[in-house]
DNA sequence: GTAGCTCGTGTAAAAAATACACTAAACCTC
DNA sequence: GAGGTTTAGTGTATTTTTTACACGAGCTAC
């Protein structure tokens, strides 16, 4: 790929392209209330037979966000995913096979248009587990340190921007987007305060539709107003959501000035 | 580094290990109520004689963050850095040497401690260049996207961080933290305010001394309590700056619940 | 029709954020 | 040494946001 001849290069370049690089995903799901990871049983060396979160390496021409894309694409046909690089990792002896440093992306599923297609070149098995299971499994690589890294990135995430709703299905009630929250943030959430700060954004469509197949009082369906919301981000408008549990306030958080 | 021989390897593994990464650092410093970034001069190729990133390919036997830490050690001397992994940038071309992805971080000095080595190798020469300013350099590589995400991390680690005091010297006046917060924040603050906010969190020592040598009322010096606020930390309180500018609240950022 | 669920709603009190202006203390100049 | 210049330091009233909290409504299953 090079361009020109150089005319002052470093010392010793050559030693240094010998490396390689991977993309690992944590691919969090949302069901039944809990929040959700998904994790693949190693068919390959090294830490066969270790649960490990899905990843590849990255091919020589190709990206590092179409690399974690790609990953999504082979293992479940999902394309167009909800994707955010979080962090790189790359102590020296994280790989046994050589110098690899790998870059953590955590994805956002629909849990329901998940399909996972068996291919075994990756992965014996595919499975979610919750996100507080994670610590028994003793899992490949640091991949429970980038779990953790993730997770705490989704949970910044979460409140200020509305990217939870990637995790829920297009049509949602209330109940189940303060469950979600609740998930990820790990807190309870007062259901009157919860549904006037989330209705008082005007992001949600109201479908005028009930639930159905519920063995009690149905309730609303809401939709994620997208477009609303990139017209609101344009005006300069900010999604926040904190959680600010201030039981004692002897020591107050620290505010807006102005 | 292999322990183990492997029994099922996946395909091609020589054909990944031809990569290379390196490291580079934003450095913030804050200078006469600016805040500025520390650019160095190329003096190798590519990009001879553009201002650049100071960085460096990430030696075989070093970690990401040492890396990093080194690259400061060589261009001024400096140990013990305030430094962030902030993210990875790898397009396919933005290197062409080869495939090279490099791992942005950003560090915080006080600009005082910082006395440039100069170091033929590395760099032509070292200047300070207001943030603002950067657009017009015309910086190798990616290296103006990287400063621009970096600022970022900084406007929102600030305010839930108490790492502009990285930025001060030990002794500081209310109005030269203020100045700071203004300079991060691009906006400006309500003195009576900010002062409030800031005493109120009890994380400030009033060291009982006064500025000297300036031609008016000095002002009072205090320093951050580095102790205390890990023993707030410990105990789950959180250090928050917002910024709030609620002009007109007819869509209202979203807050706490509960 | 009633037992068992979940849905949906409002208000009052406390805390936090905001807007705002003058006196105090030092130095400088003449 | 009087007056001018500059920055430091301070308090209050208003608005907005956050919090805490309980019960009738609507559906299903039996």
């Amino acid at each position: 790929m090079g361009e020109d001849k150089p005319k002052k290069l470093i010392k010793d370049l050559n030693t240094y392209f010998k490396s390689a690089f991977t993309v690992d995903n944590v691919i969090f799901g949302f069901d039944e209330g809990d929040l959700k990871i998904l994790l693949i049983k190693r068919q390959e060396e090294p830490y066969t037979d270790h649960w490990a979160l899905p990843g590849y390496f990255v091919l020589p021409d190709e990206d590092l966000n179409t690399a974690a894309q790609r990953v999504l694409k082979k293992l479940a046909g999902l394309d167009n995913v909800y994707l955010e690089q979080v962090k790189s990792f790359g102590a020296v002896d994280r790989h046994p096979f050589g110098r690899v440093i790998t870059v953590a992306y955590f994805a956002l599923i629909k849990i329901a248009d998940f399909a996972p297609r068996p291919d075994k070149d990756v992965a014996g098995e595919v499975r979610w587990f919750n996100v507080k299971d994670v610590p028994q499994l003793d899992l490949a690589f640091d991949h429970e340190e980038m779990i953790q890294e993730c997770f705490s990135k989704l949970k910044r995430e979460v409140r200020i921007r509305p990217v939870g709703f990637e995790l829920l299905p297009p049509k949602f009630t209330l109940t189940e987007l303060q469950h979600l929250y609740e998930a990820i943030l790990e807190t309870e959430l007062d259901k009157r305060n919860f549904r006037k700060k989330i209705l008082s954004m005007n992001l949600l469509i109201d479908l005028e539709e009930m639930q159905e197949g519920v063995a009690h009082r149905p309730a609303k369906l809401y939709e994620f107003d997208g477009q609303k919301y990139e017209e609101f981000l344009q005006e300069g408008f900010s999604f926040e959501v904190k959680e600010s549990k201030r039981k004692d306030n002897t020591r107050p958080s620290m505010p807006a000035f102005n």
